[in-house]
DNA sequence: AACAATTCTGAAATCGATTTCAACTCAGAT
DNA sequence: ATCTGAGTTGAAATCGATTTCAGAATTGTT
């Protein structure tokens, strides 16, 4: 593997000339410029990016840290930065926390040890006075959800907003008992999803039952569990707002084959807009989240921070959500 | 940030020392080990990867090609992978090259400037010749498709087994006229599932239609477009083997709408197994890829050769499909 | 022709670790 | 008392780049 040394030596000039050539300084002769370029072509030369990286102190790797890859919503939007990010040479790395507060230090202290440049949360465990102290090793910031009284960027989406639409939906279709699923997370902006829901609910002077609450609603296996609860209960809802389009999607096949008549007998509100909502039978209605655009915007965010080595600033960008209606509703 | 220079410096000794310490060599009195560790508790002293990796000229990333992790297949793996590669410390970089060459050899220039210490091929457009130059530069190898000629370790799937059994499956439905459903790539083993396919045909002395192999079958969209091109044929096939549960939902999702009742007008198979398949109306009939195992296994030995810095061995490991038989066929 | 300003170049320092090598200490053997 | 060998330590070299600084070459100005 040809060093910075051999180009040098080849080209009968000095590394920091090569250096130049390499990084397009000015007061470079074009006939020695030529020469370097030259011999790098010759030995196929190509900088060590470690090297560099020790030597100007920049980064150019960035962890992005969501529960599971296996989880759509968070492939696609690790899909969307992975495009930006390849565009201008930076590295994605996976960091998969499985939804732990341990997992999600562990990565975090990737920053302290330089294995990354910045961290991105796309989902979070930890409140932010366990993650601030971080701040000093690199650029932290936050995509899709975020703890309480966060001090660093954040990109997300405006959650109220969706719990109340989603909310608002079901009730304007008549619906007077609505259960609502969601995640574990302690925080994030679910909260904000929630707080949307008792809004809708209040404006229609609806109370809120508790017993028609489930949480750790992640997946299909997920949905069907909940459909069981559910329809065990005297007081049945007859519709309800889950927290994913995977949960409304195991939700349905379940009640299909328990002879529960979607939309009659049980609405089922999806959220995410993900394809294959628009396959179902019936099709779910669903709360449409730019996904995509988050993360788009996030990456940006982090790349720029990282290349001007600045510090990032407290500001909160907000992407809207809205409604799709389909037939589960 | 603290440095090895300043741990040095608190504790009163050489760097040297300090280094013997982290790595845990012998011939440290425990005097001036406790008195290290002390100060590097102190300082809250953690290595810079960087400069290790500089020194030592060893690599803690992996590279994982991949035509994009939106597709569940691919996500599945990484995420299979990111699990073990995280146990030992290791980390992932994704790699999402579209299907195109050209960015598949983008990611493989990754290898000469060290920004990443191994690659892993989960798909793959390039042949062997082009990618084979890259070999020096650190190890690369295959999980899941490869290319012919390939001189790499490769770990991948009974793909001859799965076209196989996938096509008997029909045949002994009874179905003569069988479609066959690929993705693009001109290479991989998928050529493989198509020589199963063709052997079940052949075992039963029937023909193979050219008019019934549709290409470029990747995601759900394409289901749907192979669904409407294999309705408007005069000879209509009464069977299709599909490249992926995607598409074979795309294409179940297109049929319900028309009026096309599967499996008696138009029976399905899909591939890969999914939790998707099973939640579908009819449930998909499918061949389950044990995609965590291959991609287990992969992670596993590129870990070894980046370990021992040893030579990676051309041995090829085969992994088995079977069948799950639902109610799409 | 003398001087200043600009352009160009390379030696050496630097980033933060690991590793080599020489030297030094201290038992135990002769 | 001397020698040997194992244990222990630090100075200096090293990995492969970038950057500083000083000096040389060239150009422009009076």
């Amino acid at each position: 593997m040809a060093t910075i040394e051999d180009v040098a030596r080849l080209a009968g000039l000095s590394r920091a000339t090569v250096s130049r050539v390499i990084n397009n300084h000015p007061y470079v002769t074009e006939e020695k410029r030529k020469s370097v370029q030259q011999a790098m072509e010759q030995l196929g030369y190509v900088p060590n990016s470690i090297a560099r990286q020790l030597r100007t102190q920049t980064h150019e790797t960035i962890g992005v840290l969501i529960p599971r890859l296996s989880n759509p919503f968070f492939s696609k939007l690790v899909d969307a930065m992975e495009n930006i990010a390849a565009e201008v040479g930076f590295q994605l790395i996976v960091c998969q926390t499985k939804s732990q507060k341990e997992r999600e230090l562990l990565y975090l202290n990737w920053l302290k040890t330089r294995q990354v440049g910045g961290i991105i949360f796309a989902s979070t465990e930890n409140e932010w006075d366990v993650i601030k102290p971080y701040k000093e090793f690199g650029p932290i910031m936050f995509c899709n959800e975020y703890p309480p009284h966060t001090e660093a960027p954040i990109v997300c989406l405006d959650q109220l907003k969706g719990g109340y639409i989603g909310t608002k939906h079901l009730l304007e279709r008549g619906h007077k008992k609505i259960a609502y699923c969601y995640a574990g997370s302690q925080f994030t902006n679910i909260r904000e999803r929630y707080a949307g829901y008792k809004k809708a609910l209040d404006e229609y002077g609806l109370p809120l039952n508790e017993r028609w609450m489930f949480k750790d609603a992640y997946d299909t296996r997920d949905g069907k569990r909940i459909y069981h609860a559910l329809m065990q209960q005297a007081d049945r809802p007859t519709a309800v707002f889950t927290s994913s389009d995977e949960v409304a999607l195991g939700m349905i096949a379940e009640a299909k084959r328990n002879g529960t008549a979607v939309p009659d007998d049980l609405a089922i509100l999806g959220f995410d807009d993900q394809p294959i909502a628009e396959l179902m039978d019936p099709a779910i209605s669903t709360v449409y989240q730019p996904v995509e655009q988050i993360g788009i915007t996030a990456i940006r965010m982090m790349i720029r921070f990282l290349r001007n080595q600045s510090v990032p600033v407290n500001e909160i960008t907000e992407l809207p959500l809205h409604l799709v209606v389909r037939h589960s509703t």
